[in-house]
RNA sequence: GCGCCCGUAGCUCAGCUGGACAGAGCAGGGGACUUCUAAUCCUCAGGCCGCAGGUUCGAAUCCUGCCGGGCGCGCCA
């Protein structure tokens, strides 16, 4: 079970609600901006206004004497009023305090996790970049959101599958392996032209060079014109090399997979075939104009979608058919699919096949991620694969580190373009976000480190607060609520901005309250409450896959 | 033309299943280090929340229209 702390306050008052008014509503509860306001305000004598027909003032007031003599509550109230046009502004007790940071420590599993209505069984797929290239930062993006969510749904006690699609058959792989080929024959001094849509990044020739070592000459003589057999290898293997290459790099910046799923091995066992032939049975599809479509607008989607060209290859839909029966196949509750917003339009046609497949285009959910662009010195910077002028993710990793490219890239919205100004990434490094949530984390620890001994959990209470101690805490315990609602909503940037929240509440607190040398039952509570802290900053950056470093 | 996303402080963006005077970081002004690390804190300044209507006791948040920007609408992948 989760640990929500304000919990029982809802339920406490919404029993007063219901007492007073015959009506059990939702409660909200906020932390309001004015401390005047109290710590915590709830609104919810203004929604029951109307059905009980009586000024909410007036509700206001007898929810409020109900809920000041709740004595349940009792010990932890210090005091309920009633104010605007109809708030219930709530004071807590030092009491109420010390058994929050009580329940945070002594939680028997980790606070904040497993807070899912309903845990589910998520397959989710993501980056599934074509293997004829490094990443770039487009895909950067890609992988820090998504392996952000993942680890979110993770925490909130989902079960997730992470899976790489790769798009390792058709065209572009030939063009990657004649692409190599030039390369590796100019190690033998054999010169052939690299075709105009072919590949021409350094990496390219480290491949070729790769593939030397592994068969020296072999194919030399076989290289003008290329021979089936040397195409088939240097795509293959040039294939293989690259997504090693990818993997690697993705594992460096702490983005993970428990498959590598291949698009080419679905045409070589007759998947595709197979699962276009029963589309086909199904009544699904329609030759015309020597092309076979799939009936896709018979499933919602705007129009009919070609499987098979005129000319008899098979296209990426074809492939994507076998993919994601396959996937749904396995059980799921769920499939996420990480796209660029540029495949908006590929929505309905994904959950066409689904459905026409006897599995249900509901199971798919979609998460969009909006362009990247980078700005350097005010202007943008144009990028193209041709040119080589591509920011990988690995040039970028390189500029600003693992920790603050993470960071940078969840901290936006998925929704919305992300612009990244290189110069500020790079200049303003020590000024990042990033570095200002770990710098909280390791000033935590560094109390901590001058304790003799840790107190109690359960130490009691001091008889008064500082404000500070009351931010701070009423921070920490929004944390289950900040998870729960960046899962649900799919948004990792919650985090981010929750993290940062907390880092500047506990910043205030340690300038305006000591902790070590303070009376015993002062120290106590201090010591717990940073001790809370520091575990809610360590777990929300490892959330995000970004380290929380013991020192800085 | 149709579809999706975006339009909030000088800049980059949070907030959007409606709640009390709109937030952060950066940039700008002024302060705070014999004290658990100043990679910090405090403070000032800065906003027709794109525009216009509507719903509501209450709208940055919901609805409609318009304006501006991005992306997509292939027998490409």
């Amino acid at each position: 079970m989760p640990l929500d702390v304000l919990e029982p306050l809802r339920t406490a008052i919404g029993a007063a609600a219901e007492r007073t008014t015959g009506a059990r509503p939702a409660v909200v509860l906020n932390a309001p901006a004015q401390p005047e306001h109290g710590d915590l305000a709830t609104p919810v004598a203004m929604g029951l206004a109307k059905q009980a027909k009586n000024p909410p003032r007036e509700i206001a007031e007898a929810i409020a004497a109900d809920l000041a003599a709740d004595a349940s509550l009792g010990p932890q109230l210090q005091s309920v009023e009633v104010a605007g046009p109809g708030f219930i502004n709530i004071r807590l007790a030092p009491a109420w305090f010390a058994a929050v940071v009580r329940g945070i420590l002594g939680e028997s599993v980790e606070f904040g996790a497993e807070g899912a209505a309903a845990p589910e069984r998520i397959l989710m797929e993501y980056v599934s970049a074509n293997p004829t290239g490094p990443l770039h930062v487009g895909h950067a993006r890609h992988a820090a959101y998504a392996d952000s969510l993942a680890r979110l749904l993770a925490f909130s006690g989902h079960v997730v599958d992470r899976e790489y699609y790769i798009n390792d058959h058709g065209r572009q792989m030939e063009m990657l392996g004649i692409s190599i080929a030039s390369r590796y024959g100019a190690l033998f001094g054999v010169q052939t032209e690299i075709p105009e849509d072919g590949y021409r990044g350094d990496y390219v020739g480290g491949i070729a060079e790769a593939l030397c070592d592994e068969v020296g000459d072999r194919w030399v003589d076989e290289l003008d014109p290329i021979s089936d057999d040397a195409l088939a290898f240097f795509s293959g293997r040039g294939g293989e090399l690259m997504i090693d290459a990818i993997r690697e790099e993705l594992i460096g910046v702490h983005v993970e997979f428990d498959a590598f799923f291949s698009e080419d091995s679905l045409h070589q066992n007759g998947r595709v075939a197979r699962e276009v032939a029963a589309l086909q049975e199904r009544g699904d599809t329609y030759e015309d104009g020597g092309a076979l479509w799939f009936a896709s607008s018979k499933y919602g989607d705007e129009k009919d979608r070609v499987l098979r060209r005129a000319d008899g290859d098979l296209t990426y839909l074809a492939s994507d058919v076998a993919y994601h029966l396959d996937k749904a196949r396995r059980g799921h509750d769920r499939l996420i699919d990480v796209l660029g917003a540029d495949h908006h339009g590929y929505i309905p046609r994904l959950r066409a096949i689904l459905d026409s497949g006897g599995q249900s285009g509901e199971k798919l959910e979609v998460s969009l991620i909006q362009l990247v662009s980078l700005v350097e010195q005010g202007e943008a910077k144009k990028m193209s694969k041709r040119a080589g002028t591509l920011v990988t993710m690995g040039d970028l990793v390189a500029d600003i580190g693992v920790d603050a490219t993470r960071f940078f890239l969840v901290q936006r919205s998925h929704e919305t373009p992300l612009e990244l100004d290189l110069d500020l990434a790079r200049e303003q490094s020590q000024e990042n976000p990033v570095y200002y949530v770990q710098y909280a984390h390791t000033r935590a620890l560094g109390i901590l480190r001058q304790l003799e001994s840790e107190p109690p959990v359960d130490a009691p209470a001091p008889a008064e607060l500082d404000p500070a101690e009351k931010t701070l805490l009423m921070n920490l315990a929004r944390w289950p609520e900040a998870v729960a609602e960046a899962a649900e909503k799919r948004g990792p940037h919650r985090v981010a901005a929750y993290l940062i929240d907390l880092a500047r509440d506990f910043h205030a607190f340690y300038h305006r309250c000591r902790v070590a040398g303070e009376p015993q039952d002062v120290q106590s509570f201090r010591v717990n409450l940073t001790r809370a802290t520091a575990w809610t900053i360590r777990t929300g950056l490892g959330l995000l896959g970004v380290s929380a470093p013991e020192r800085m």
